[in-house]
DNA sequence: ACGCATGCATACCGGTCGGTATGTAATCTG
DNA sequence: CAGATTACATACCGACCGGTATGCATGCGT
């Protein structure tokens, strides 16, 4: 029996389960109780780890948006020998897009849109994740502007911004209407704008 | 002295005090006796003229921000005699942007995020004066389209669903910068992409 | 002028929320 | 092996939530 105390096993557990309870409702909607009976835990178990449901909210965005971001979207970029083309597979999205995360949204955008207003921590926490995230696309323009792919006239910074945006957008308009087919249409436009920015 | 009864005045002072409520603190999170507090009504005269919190939100999402959707958004797209321009001049956006705007987010993109995967009526309510806004866009651009203005290859109904997506994604994204610029900067690059569905 | 529906105010309720105080067993330290 | 600290479980609390039952005054139809 490895019934034994594996404390920070516990503490990756509650916040698995805090990140489905969050993606699923919102981070105001999350109960607590909702986590624990997830977990089969109790408050003693949580509030020992995490001073409060806001902190757990926090080590979420953190330590599970955060990874999730860099892992899946920002380092393929980064260590793509070609970066233009790298770029236009990624938002082709040949990875299966998950039902779910059409129906639930992507969990940065929704704690965006739900907590940004209403407190300035996570909006600081959101809004870095959101940065590494432009930086990942501009560093990629750049990238392929030098090697001479993208046209040299091209503002990076604020196109990499409006990939970013039209991404969230696209994910938030596909979550409303519940239709894959709608995301890839659309997913599919901001390719267009992309390929708009190359070279002919 | 006219502190006669005015029903439908009070109802309209509700779904105001409703609208504002709700565009600070999201639906869910929203307190009917905040917005009460707001209007000095009691609980009495609420749930005399809505059911529920759940029909209020309702109403307010079709007689406020439906009809400032097509009072700000669709009639000036409708009406407009050279439709390329006028689009591309509502995308320019030289109507000031309150910073209220800016800080709380659209109320139709909020809200979208928010309830879709938690309320079918919700979501249904807004899926129409998204597909409201939508074939606005459509339209406008198949106008433009047989003016010879749009390139004749261009699909307007997918073009329509992407200018939905990314102006909901600019704001969101300006949202969470709080950043007048950053908007500009963003709804620019949208403003690009519209300019390169145009003959040359 | 009278009766009755409408328009609201007041008081109250059960339920859920995040958070805490306390207890206790397991683990680590010396 | 003893003591201290860690890792939880249990029980409980006040605050707020949406909703309801009731009361009462106004305005309207007749």
């Amino acid at each position: 029996m490895d019934s034994t105390r594996q404390p920070d096993l516990t503490r990756q557990r509650i916040l698995e389960a805090g990140f489905a309870e969050i993606h699923r409702h919102g981070f105001q909607a999350a109960s607590v109780a909702n986590i624990l009976a997830d977990t089969g835990l109790t408050k003693g178990a949580l509030y020992h780890h995490f001073p409060s449901k806001k902190d757990l909210g926090l080590a979420v965005v953190d330590e599970m948006i955060g990874i999730g971001l860099v892992e899946r979207y920002i380092r393929p970029l980064r260590d793509a020998a070609h970066p233009a083309q790298a770029l236009i597979e990624l938002i082709g999205m040949k990875q299966g897009i998950s039902e779910e995360f059409i129906r639930l949204g992507c969990p940065l955008n929704n704690l965006m849109q739900e907590m940004s207003p209403v407190d300035e921590e996570f909006r600081n926490r959101l809004n870095r994740l959101l940065s590494q995230w432009q930086e990942a696309f501009e560093e990629t323009l750049r990238r392929a502007q030098m090697a001479g792919e993208v046209r040299s006239e091209v503002n990076c910074h604020a196109a990499a911004l409006f990939i970013v945006s039209a991404w969230e957008g696209c994910t938030g308009v596909a979550k409303n209407m519940q239709s894959v087919e709608a995301f890839r249409a659309c997913m599919s436009q901001l390719q267009g704008y992309v390929v708009s920015l190359l070279k002919t």
